[in-house]
DNA sequence: TAAAAAATCACTAATTCAGGTGATTGTCGG
DNA sequence: CCGACAATCACCTGAATTAGTGATTTTTTA
């Protein structure tokens, strides 16, 4: 039988400890490291050398996004399962980025949890289903399947609308383009009209997930 | 004790029949229909009104993700939780895209079956931790964010942001958060200067790309 | 507990934007 | 050749936005 060797990074000590014990009562498992901050990040590891790190997202001084980074970069085959009270868009998806497995909230059952750890071992990706929800969901709006607008911008004004995605004003559009601030008034209020928008944000908003721009 | 009504679409008759028992052995759900193809699926879903429909993703006839679009638009209210036996990324996007909440291989076990049908029901999104993977993947190669800034927003300042986002005027946004078109604009200058924007189409630009809505 | 951050409001002033009207070129296809 | 459309410019007005300064209350955190 082959032991899983788990690390944990957890600020709360109580939770640090019984977490601890629930990877050793898992018959094929063993915690070989605990901490309570990412500080001798790399050094810890080196000498741990664990198949699965279990990570808090918030801690004090190194953030545990950070030390996802860190890890990856330096030991690549350490498998990262996050942990996490709260299910920010923005924070799972940095974890995600900087390439944690899994993502697991913090009321999640023992059983399931340690389920999560085996299963990240295994190279998969275990996550709270609400997380997954979340994931989901980031991942249909940015990939933006439901357009059959068909909007059909002219050479012009779909340089123009880049401009004001990338936050230029008229003023500098008009310098960019060498046209007047009128001329850049026009555009953009056909540009306006083709996208049924009424106002700047909606129509950058609108370029970026049509992928017009 | 609420009872989650469950249908299921199968071809292979031996499994959709276990599937049935299954369910039905659970004492929280009940097989209220049970569907060789997608034929007549309009009517049989507005017949049965199923509360998590189970579906394989390949029958013949009108494939399982085409009947997920089709029930998706005509029933948004029904949790889809896809079978198969594959792990084809195509196929697992094109689920996923359709509207499909979950995704399990059926290789599962029962237990985590009915789990997975049971979270679908509380809209969670559960994954069998390999198709899980794969999503991760094809999530962190879509994103071409190379250096992810750690930008802290407040929960005030992330609604804000969103609502600029949706195009909102201060003073639509103002009514909407309860506040005045100055705290508005206060708020604003906030965010501006977390995101080191200059103007209302950088920070929406860049909230997207950033995922910070 | 003291300091920092968040959330709130107010006033001012300069700038920008949205929408309207109207006009001149040039190009392309029927 | 004419109509449609793209691209250009101009003038105008009211509304919205940006930015600076200052202040109070609550919450969070070191």
């Amino acid at each position: 039988m082959i032991e899983i060797k788990v690390a944990i990074f957890e600020d709360n000590k109580q939770l640090r400890e019984s977490l601890k014990e629930l990877i050793n009562t898992a018959e094929n498992m063993v915690c070989i490291g605990s901490f309570p901050d990412a500080g001798k990040l790399v050094r810890n590891i080196e000498f741990a050398k664990p198949d699965v790190v279990l990570m808090d997202i918030n801690m004090p001084g190194i953030s545990g996004i950070e030390a996802v980074h860190i890890i990856k970069e330096k030991f690549p085959a350490v498998q990262i399962l996050m942990q996490t009270v709260f299910e920010d868009n923005d924070k799972i998806f940095a974890a995600i980025c900087a390439g944690a497995s899994g993502y697991m909230l913090k009321k999640t059952t023992p059983r399931k949890m340690l389920e999560a750890v085996e299963e990240t071992y295994q190279g998969g990706a275990p996550m709270s289903p609400s997380v997954a929800g979340k994931v989901l969901q980031m991942f249909r709006s940015q990939s933006n399947i439901t357009k059959h607008e068909f909007i059909q911008l002219s050479v012009r004004e779909k340089e123009i609308l880049s401009l004001l995605v990338k936050g230029k004003s008229y003023k500098m559009i008009a310098v960019e383009c060498f046209i007047s601030t009128d001329t850049v008034s026009t555009h953009v209020r056909h540009i306006y009209e083709k996208l049924h928008v009424h106002s700047k944000s909606e129509a950058v908003a609108k370029a970026i997930k049509q992928k017009l721009v």
